[in-house]
This record gives structure tokens, C-alpha cells and sequence, in this order.
DNA sequence: ACCCGGCGGCTAACGCTGTTAGCTGAAGGC
DNA sequence: GCCTTCAGCTAACAGCGTTAGCCGCCGGGT
């Protein structure tokens, strides 16, 4: 573990990686510690989870949370500095997920069909927790608050499977461009996006 | 006119198109007649999008644009059904602007580098208008009160660039992912994002 | 045993948002 | 000259995040 990966936001200036066809398919980085927020916190943040998820963003009030809760709205503030932080918080949260889902994709992908395979979890976490998606990816969020080294950690499957670290955000960016416009529902009904998916694992599978 | 170019929302489902090298770099869809909106609402788009290019999208509010109208807010309601309508009528105004430009990058470019002019152009058109980008990019807009045929027309230089609609698709995709990446400050401070783009258009450019 | 501090609730309220209802003056058509 | 329509106005509402200030309860220290 001397050498740490490049981390996928922010790629040193000179890549020192060889260019050739063996990909570091095995793990680099070490799943940094998650966050343990106090039990009530805790709560707070599956509560929002819930909503979010069950109930569209707009749903996702301080007053309903208090609701789901049994408590009042700005009792929440006892706990949280702001609804900001809460967003934060429900960030670590999916980062960590998605980081896990797609290091194992990885994992478990063909030697030769990596790139599909992870363009394919990637699509799948979204399409699964879509409006969490939308929270962690669309918008501000302080990332500054979020627990050092997550970020990087959860894009390095990126990295994994394409062995460069610009091409990994390359791959990063244009997944999620393509799963955020399939969210948004960006494509007219009809079209057949595993062939939009398949053109795009095709461009990065070089 | 009569053979029209599969939309880049809504690629046909069988393709009909060769692919080979050659690209219909020709523009093929007509310009979608631009909407012709009242004058007094012409106004008032142009005020809402004055103060989101300059003081952001938090300051885009009903009383702030009646303010710069000379106005109060609930005046704004006898020309615009909703505050949606007034996103729309940006969204149809930056649309097509955006189509123009990305149109003209694909005319001038050079025949071996259409690919990375066109994200060129696009990374440029959004780096220069980037609260406008995210307002008929990010959120839903109802597409249904898009004039018809503008979104496609829109996208068609990708479409130009490929010569296969799902590879404009996914470019499209993906340069969308990656400008919003940018405009979001997700990478950290230090990126060499030029080659990051670079690396997509070398994805894109087979 | 008592006090005392802080935790975690509460209500009331503020300023902001988009939006509606209803009034009014001015302009234009018959 | 009247009457309709347009385009402004004020007042107000519900809902948002958030703050201030109050209070009961529970645990620890002396």
C-alpha cells in the first residue's frame, strides 16, 4: 500500500502508469473509515433515506422528516447544523454503497468485458436509488465535509478498469452523464439505451 | 429534406446508416422555426436570464425579476403560467443557441478532429453560460413545451460527428457528464482537465 | 440526598419562496 | 360613450429552512 492509486477527481499532473493492456485489476486503496454519526443522527439520516427514496426530493422537508420521527422539525437542529449537513451525511452514505457495489463489479467482471460490467453496475445503482443518486451527484454538496479519501475510493473502480487515470475520469464523467440523462428521462421513450450504453463501453473498451 | 436524421433523443431502433468513415458532416435538419414568444414576455426572459448568468440561480426569483422589470412579482403571472414556463422559455432560448454553435464547430472543423471540436465547442458554450447550461440541463423540464424538433436539431452535430446515432448518443452522454463534472467543481483543484477531454475525444474518435 | 448542567424535546416566529384573489386604471373597438 | 380586455397593483396564503427561547428529564458530582 506504498503507492496509492491516482485518486479519480484529481489525477497527478504526470501519469507515471504504463499505458499497456494489464490493468490493475486488484484493489489499491484501502476502504477508508466510514463515518459513525451518533445513534440519533444515525436515525435521522435513515428517516431521510427513506423519504427520499420513497417519496421523490421535493418530499424530503425537515417538517416530514420530524413527522416520519414523532418530532418536531427544528428539534432536528439539536442534531444537524443544517439541512445542508443532512445532505452530506445521506452522501457519505451512498458513496460508500456505490463504492462497494463497483469495486465488486470489478471484482467479478471478465478480464475482458470490465468496462461493460462496470457501466452496467454503475446504471444499475442509479436506476436502483435514483433520487439518492440525484442527491450525491446533481448539486453542490460541501465535499469538504465528506470523509477523506471516500470520493477517491469510490471512483477508483474507474481506474481499475481502465488503467489510466484520465481515461478513468473520462469513463467516470461520461457514465454519469449518460445514467443522469436516462434518469432525468432525457431519451424519448422508444430508444434503446443498452445500444447507447454498449456504443459508450465500446469507445472506452480500447 | 425528406430523409430526416434519426433523432438524437430517439434513435430508431433498426439504423439504416452505414458506418464507415464517411460522415454526414453536411447539416441535415432544418433549423426548427425559433418560438416567437410576446414581446413583454421576451422581456422578461431576458431579465430572468440576465440575473441567472449574473447573480446565479438562487437569485432567479419571481421578485427579483419584477424588480428589474420595474415590476412586482405577481404581475410577472398575466404573461408566464409559472415559474416552469419561464425555465422553459430559457431552456428553448439556450437550446438553440447551443445548437448553433455546436452546428458551427462541426462546419469548420477540420475532417480528422471533428470529435474533439465538437466537445470543444460544447465544453466552451457551458464553461461561458454555465447557469444557463444547468438550467435546461440539470432539473426536469417538460419537454413537451420544448418547440418540436429544436432538442433534436440540437443535438444532431453529435449525430454529425459519429455518423451513428448511438455513438451520438453516448458522446453526447458523455460530454454532458463531463461538463457537468467540470462546472460542479468535482474535480479538485489541480486537474489537468484538458487531457481528461482529450481522453474522450481519443474514446470517441475510432 | 441534593443540586445542577446539559440533552433533547417543544412553541412561536421570522424571512423567504411561488402563487392566487380581487381590485383598478388605461387603452382600444363598436 | 360605453364596454371589454389588458396589465399593473395590494393583500394574502401555504410551505420552506431556520432561530430564539422555554422546559422537563436524566445522570453525575459533592
Amino acid at each position: 500500500m506504498t503507492s496509492t492509486p491516482p485518486p479519480l477527481s484529481s489525477p497527478p499532473l504526470t501519469s507515471t502508469l504504463p499505458l499497456t493492456s494489464t490493468l490493475p485489476l486488484t484493489r489499491i486503496a484501502v476502504r477508508p473509515e466510514p463515518a459513525r454519526p451518533p445513534a440519533r443522527v444515525a436515525e435521522i439520516l435513515a428517516a431521510a433515506r427513506d423519504i427520499l427514496e420513497r417519496e421523490g426530493a421535493d418530499a424530503l422537508t425537515m417538517r416530514r422528516i420530524g413527522e416520519v420521527l414523532g418530532i418536531r422539525a427544528p428539534s432536528l437542529y439539536k442534531h444537524l447544523a443544517s439541512k445542508d449537513a443532512l445532505a452530506t451525511g445521506l452522501a457519505e452514505v451512498a458513496l460508500a454503497e456505490v463504492g462497494e457495489y463497483l469495486h465488486r463489479a470489478v471484482d467479478e467482471a471478465d478480464a475482458g468485458a470490465v468496462v461493460a460490467a462496470l457501466i452496467g453496475a454503475y446504471r444499475g445503482y442509479a436506476l436502483a436509488h435514483p433520487n439518492l443518486y440525484r442527491m450525491f451527484t446533481a448539486g453542490r454538496l460541501p465535499r469538504a465535509a465528506l470523509s477523506s479519501g471516500l470520493e477517491q475510493w469510490a471512483g477508483e473502480p474507474f481506474y481499475r478498469a481502465t488503467g489510466d487515470p484520465y481515461r478513468a475520469q473520462a469513463l467516470w464523467a461520461a457514465t454519469h452523464g449518460a445514467v443522469l440523462l436516462e434518469l432525468e428521462e432525457r431519451y424519448l421513450p422508444g430508444s434503446d439505451l443498452d445500444r447507447t450504453y454498449a456504443a459508450l463501453a465500446e469507445a472506452f473498451a480500447a
